[in-house]
DNA sequence: ATAACGGTAACATTAAAAGTTACAATTAAA
DNA sequence: TTTAATTGTAACTTTTAATGTTACCGTTAT
């Protein structure tokens, strides 16, 4: 899963646990929703859950759930929880190129900025937020049918 | 090159060919600067041509060199002619899941907006204010001699 | 007890990136 | 006018990262 994909199934995972309240989730049928592999999601849940946004129960009918409000979790918490690189990333560094040498430090600045401006925005949208328009989306009717779970 | 690596050693090359004005660079001299094969850089170079950032002559003594003036070539500029996926890609939509099939609408503003703001920040460092930057890293004395070109 | 689950390691497969070789077309210069 | 240095690009190989799979231990509800 690239970096980019990762990063929108760990958001889509937490507006689906958000959507089916009352309930964990087995990382099989997450995997149904997301079309892929248990162990696929089990692994990037990891990482949500190192992060305290996702959590986790043992045993028969164990699975995953929110592990706090879905109203104190935002776009930028999963952003964190999920890259796996840094946005500006050097090729190696050439120690006999001025331009190579000093590349890191001459857009330090300009890309910190942009990063606390990608984040200030992205941490005014939480997972609340997302499923409140999925359910107007959906009409209330049919809000909490998010898929056929088949256990 | 990933991504994020193809975007720096972009950034990397414009600045580097500002550094080295009134000469058209090779694609073997700019490889040498990253480390890297010769084709390779022209492959990258290529997608800087495309948007009129970069421009090339052919023949002996031929290269490359910036396509305008260091002032009108910003990080945002770059940014777009070296992105091959959008920030937040959907996996394979699922069309029985609510949620896989909405997500791309769900987020669809709040991304938008990030993406603006990073745009805005990014937009006001240009390859021209990055080499003014590095030439006061180094100090005027040393300041033409970027990398041994032996050529 | 049993069966359904998460956690995780080991391994296999696939896809993408990077590197390499080759060569036609162009052009400066000997 | 020949030669050599260069870009542009295609074809191919190699390497690396992502993804998928299998397996098994520990946990827990039934």
């Amino acid at each position: 899963m690239r970096a980019s994909t990762k990063y929108a199934t760990a958001v889509q995972i937490c507006i689906f646990l958000k959507h089916m309240p009352d309930q964990v989730l087995s990382s099989t049928t997450i995997a149904k929703s997301v079309n892929t592999n248990p162990v696929v999601i089990r692994r990037l849940i990891q990482e949500l859950r190192n992060h305290g946004i996702i959590a986790s129960s043992s045993g028969t009918k164990g699975g995953f759930y929110l592990a706090k409000e879905a109203s104190a979790i935002n776009l930028w918490d999963i952003y964190l929880a999920t890259r796996d690189e840094e946005f500006f990333k050097r090729p190696k560094v050439n120690p006999e190129c001025v331009v190579s040498s000093n590349l890191k430090a001459l857009v330090y600045d300009v890309f910190g900025e942009a990063e606390e401006a990608m984040k200030s925005k992205l941490q005014q949208t939480t997972i609340a937020d997302l499923n409140t328009h999925l359910e107007n989306i959906l009409g209330q009717s049919e809000a909490k049918t998010a898929i056929k779970q088949g256990r």
